[in-house]
DNA sequence: CATGAATGAGTATTCATTCAT
DNA sequence: TATGAATGAATACTCATTCAT
């Protein structure tokens, strides 16, 4: 009685994204070398030689999560965000709403942040430059809105790049305390967009 | 002829202080479970057993790390700058201002800020709220001037702690930038200071 | 398809098992210091990450081999032993036949009798009397004998402690023999009667 | 002011057979792989170099230990024990006699003793039959004693040798008590005796 | 000569990976 | 396919040995 060809696809696809999802949030609380595949198999509920089933590697895994984060949909909302005709102000007030309602809403909203901050840094460390595309998008939209802003007189004087990192610098940080501290306190809107706004 | 007693204490004692500051620069970058003591000990140019010779193991060798960075002398330079007679204004002209000559003048100080942290996100996790005497206390003196100024009217409302939290976060932030990033840019001191003046 | 439940206890309490038996003969032989992980798991046909699987280091694998000395079942018999209405000269027939045959045919009898009695001197060294209930039963239970023995006229005068540790320890002096020398000759059942009777 | 060559060599041989000495005990008790460099060193209460200001190695130190050993006179008193023109039953006395004196008097007895049996015990293992000739003297004249007491009918019968080899097990036993245990017993002469005559 | 701090080869232990079930 | 027991390469740690003082 073989199960059909597509159940079967569907039901590995499924095992994929579940150890996709959940290892995200695991490495993004304990780094790479703080992740032990005989810990992380527990913390899925799946035995440990499931995941290299899925995966070549611990190695390959994590390319994978970072490949799967690099996907997201978050520089899509923020590029529309950015194409639209409203005040720089306004976009900030939008992209900051939209970060805190992601916080609350999506569960590895968080995850994705910690682990591309820290893919981000990791990769300066190394001095290669070739730097996630995703990072590098999101950091040029945010630029585009604060040099927009900044036109507006809206937005604080400076480099519009190094403004837009410490933007996003400081949603890395808030990530942090939602993925370690057991009753964190989220960052409110009006003192998140006071690094760009006057 | 036995080497004296005294030159003996004070060779000990240079080379676990060596191993010590080293280690926390060490630690600070790669973290615990990425540092593996041969890494360590070639980068401080010493031998592996030497580390043991001063040491238990490789977690002791961290937790006192840990606990040096808790006697550093910060603390003291900013309870010294609340205790003055000033406007909270230019007290956080001031601490913003050591901070930075800091990161600037002191190599370890990126290291100390960022073990820290990451000592306070750690204990968050496993919800004990002890030990952190030098991060609380910093916080503790630092929402002390906050509250100052907002009687003053020079700073932003909300809750005291919380803001004095964002700003050492923000500190935290270009901490890891500092000790991750070949060439970083320190961020001005103006806008640090935005976290928490009108 | 997970393996069955039942199945997997079974190959463990099977490896565990295993581990144990030979260990003991190996710690037998070498010694605690002499012994190597890599040696003994050689010596045992299986990897070294194995005897970690069952036990936490190599101090607890020592101690839980003198554990499962103790519950050896050599002391049963001679309890049996003691108690049957014979005269003590035949008991102490039956007792020393009883230990030749065992040398002869329990391949891990001169290992029990061997690591035990060092255990009893290593206690002793450290002035504390305690756990050694198998040695201590096996030489009460013998002492116990050697008394009626006395009181029938067939055993020698004397302490019956003393002369009970010291037939138990020319047994453990053969194991010793049987451990050590490849072509060794066991004693007379007449050469350790002897040391007990007239 | 240099000493003299003699008093410089005599200060030299002093420490060389100080270390000889108390290493003998040291290896007595925990056997070749149980003694540390560190530990022998403070035991002897010299520091660690020292020893090998007069040893080459750990291994070679053992090896001069053994050497020691083998000079040792009592193979001497034996000899001329039995040579006397005495019954067999009265050299046994008497070589009882001193091996009891030996052990009350001469503290480092013991320890030829175990450390000695120790050798020939190794050496079997290895089934290498070069043994050390001290051993083996001492078995050949004990056994020649024995010989000439079974001729006399004061000796049990059997193999001499192996009789021999029993009666200095059982020496051999008692060393170990005495390395070993705090308040150990000694042996009886009649009880000691016993193994050899009827 | 005597010392003990420093060393690295050797040993214990961990953990990513394999594989029989 | 999913499992977890078994494995050995990688890593932590120990200890015989060296060497500057």
């Amino acid at each position: 009685m073989p199960k059909s060809p597509e159940r079967c696809k569907e039901i590995r696809d499924e095992m994929r994204n579940k150890i996709l999802h959940e290892s995200m949030q695991y490495f993004a609380r304990f780094g790479f070398s703080g992740t032990k595949i005989s810990d992380l198999s527990r913390y899925i509920g799946i035995g440990q030689g499931t995941i290299y089933v899925y995966f070549e590697s611990k190695e390959e895994l994590f390319l994978e999560v970072q490949k799967m984060i690099n996907r997201e949909k978050d520089i899509k909302q923020l590029k529309f965000l950015s194409g639209l005709p409203l005040p720089a102000k306004q976009k900030i007030h939008k992209l900051t709403e939209t970060v805190l309602k992601l916080f609350e809403e999506d569960d590895s909203f968080a995850g994705v942040i910690a682990l591309n901050t820290q893919m981000v840094l990791e990769q300066d460390r190394n001095g290669c430059a070739d730097a996630t595309t995703y990072q590098l998008e999101l950091y040029k939209y945010t630029a585009k809105i604060i040099e927009q802003g900044q036109r507006e007189g809206s937005v604080v004087e400076g480099s519009a790049m190094k403004l837009a990192d410490y933007y996003w610098g400081v949603v890395y940080l808030y990530s942090l305390k939602k993925l370690f501290t057991a009753r964190y306190e989220m960052i409110d809107a009006g003192d998140l967009e006071r690094i760009l706004l006057k």
